[in-house]
DNA sequence: GTCTATAAATCGATAGAC
DNA sequence: GTCTATCGATTTATAGAC
């Protein structure tokens, strides 16, 4: 009776740790990116995100091979989940202050779901090795998507008739800082979030 | 008439070095800022700026005491820029949309001037040691004064009702991230950036 | 004011026992 | 899968010659 007990709480804190991360290395990863946002991708050391594990830095080679692999995973990944989102808006048959809406909803889902790992991609990609060029065709093909939605809302008369860049980057620049100041806006629901934002980017703050 | 000649000739180069640098403490931590911008304060080293000032790196400890003063040169000398800034924005008597265009301004001629010790400022500041403490009371100390600014504007029915801290963070995510994509802006004039900012920033980009 | 040489600590990564 | 032990390279910083 009582191994049976001991059994179904072992059992039960093994399904608790698999529904927080769904394998050692994964652990490393999310573990390395609460790391690299607080002190950058260079200041950590193995030794440190061993540490916050609980285990010694030699074994973290067990599930990854080098620290570069760390860092590969957390950026590409979310990169790529911007590339696959800003697709996804492209292809609607929308107008493009809806298309801007969508783009401000995409980052504000992402940055809630990876507070930490959005602290490398915007500053730590340039430590990126092997995976650079790919990282940085990703960023100019979403930046150059981004842009034509902007110009084309020029053009239909749906957004003002000013420097396409400023708006581009002003907005931009909002989005990807979101994961800074996001974590200490808990009370904030990613939805009225991403409405304020809206309100503001597009429409300004004048009376 | 030869020997004249050179001699100016060293004159004049030591004077062009002169409106450069103003001492060799001063090149250093210009040179240390190019090369934080690029790679982050933790991943530049010693050899690394004094390779790029055609020295070795021992040579560098002549003029400075460790790597940890030249990051607190870079940030804190910004840092108080930015707050004697904002003392003067805060006393004038004008509207405080006058106020947050004067911010603004404030944004875009610090940054055309210190492009790349704004990237510290942004992102090596938890680097800091002894003066970690004392530019986090900077920054908190600005912040709060934006924010008020933000808050008299609402009362004042200048600004729109919406949520105050959204804004703030809105407009100051954008003012941050200057340093990236000035350099880049280059055909840009800083008066006609900080007007096509103040545009899109305060009115909006919708028609 | 710059150099060579080097101290002392720490880095990423590997070997091999268990 | 984690450990101890360690390698070889690299780090900041210092000592002392010139």
């Amino acid at each position: 009776m009582l191994q049976i007990l001991v059994s179904s709480i072992i059992i039960s804190k093994t399904n608790l740790q698999l529904l927080k991360y769904e394998s050692r290395k994964d652990e490393i990863i999310q573990t390395s990116a609460i790391l690299f946002k607080k002190k950058g991708f260079s200041a950590v050391t193995m030794r440190d995100i061993a540490k916050a594990m609980g285990i010694k830095a030699a074994s973290l080679y067990n599930h990854i091979s080098s620290k570069q692999e760390i860092l590969s995973n957390i950026i590409i990944s979310l990169a790529e989940e911007f590339t696959s989102g800003m697709e996804g808006i492209l292809v609607a048959n929308e107008s493009n202050i809806i298309k801007l809406n969508k783009i401000i909803n995409l980052h504000v889902d992402i940055t809630t779901n990876n507070q930490f790992g959005m602290a490398s991609l915007n500053n730590d990609w340039m430590h990126l090795d092997d995976k650079l060029e790919y990282y940085l065709k990703l960023r100019r093909d979403y930046e150059d998507n981004f842009r034509t939605i902007i110009n084309e809302g020029i053009n239909e008369q749906e957004l003002i008739d000013s420097n396409p860049d400023v708006m581009l980057f002003s907005i931009l620049s909002t989005l990807r800082s979101l994961y800074i100041w996001i974590p200490s806006k808990e009370d904030l629901i990613p939805e009225t979030l991403a409405s304020n934002l809206s309100s503001v980017l597009l429409n300004g703050i004048i009376k």
